[in-house]
DNA sequence: CAAGCATTTGGCAATTTCGCCAAATACGGA
DNA sequence: TCCGTATTTGGCGAAATTGCCAAATGCTTG
């Protein structure tokens, strides 16, 4: 049900973020740990949990604890919009240059990761 | 090109407002001009003038002067996320219940309308 | 339960946004 | 050029957003 418009406006509003945008893109690759997030992302952690946060509340991502770390994973449940939206977003995020970008830096983080730490 | 992750945030910004969400389904009926607007969402007109200017900034509708009458109406420029995105609103706007209520007081502002006015 | 790591939340300053009134601007007609 | 109508813009206060640091919370292990 996604007949309303202020929640479609808060799920747009989600989306009108340069730094939620690349978490979004990162995250089309996968699963990640927020500790994942801010190496790439080169944030603090606190603003990282906060876009997260902020995604979570518009339904665009869904998140899983296992022991001390959190998981974030893109949202697959909502409505008409959201699926085409998301299926949209999936399939363009990753041409944009920054995203490009971050999708290297994540892969060299991935690799130089100690297996000892989360994932 | 659209490839500009800014750009992008602005782009989706521009479309987290219900105000701006409503107008944008009205002009999904055809072009309007902003007395119309004005009538149909019962706001000052300034107000309506301000979301125009931040639609237009972002890109999703184009103005067309006609004398002392501003007419606005969908943009169908832009890059594949924009046109796709577009394409998905117009697709799934009117289904707001939002929508169909302005849809219904629009058509009955045009009847009345008289035709000294705009349009 | 104490220590330590991962994460979230409180709080602050700077910026943006929103709705509205009032003033300015644009245009057409007398 | 002056007037009236349509529209935009300036400016105000209230509210939301952003990024960050610091403090609080959660969880596991000893």
């Amino acid at each position: 049900m996604f007949l309303f418009m202020k929640k479609t406006a808060h799920f747009f509003k989600a989306l009108s973020d340069e730094t939620r945008l690349r978490i979004l893109a990162l995250l089309t690759h996968g699963e990640l740990c927020v500790c994942d997030l801010m190496a790439t992302l080169d944030l603090p952690q606190s603003t990282v949990s906060r876009h997260l946060a902020y995604l979570r509340n518009a339904g665009l991502v869904e998140d899983r604890r296992q022991g001390i770390w959190m998981y974030y994973r893109l949202a697959n449940e909502g409505g008409a919009l959201h699926q085409e939206l998301m299926a949209l977003l999936e399939k363009q995020l990753g041409d944009f240059a920054q995203a490009r970008q971050d999708k290297t830096a994540l892969q060299r983080y991935l690799e130089r990761k100690s297996d000892a730490t989360c994932g």
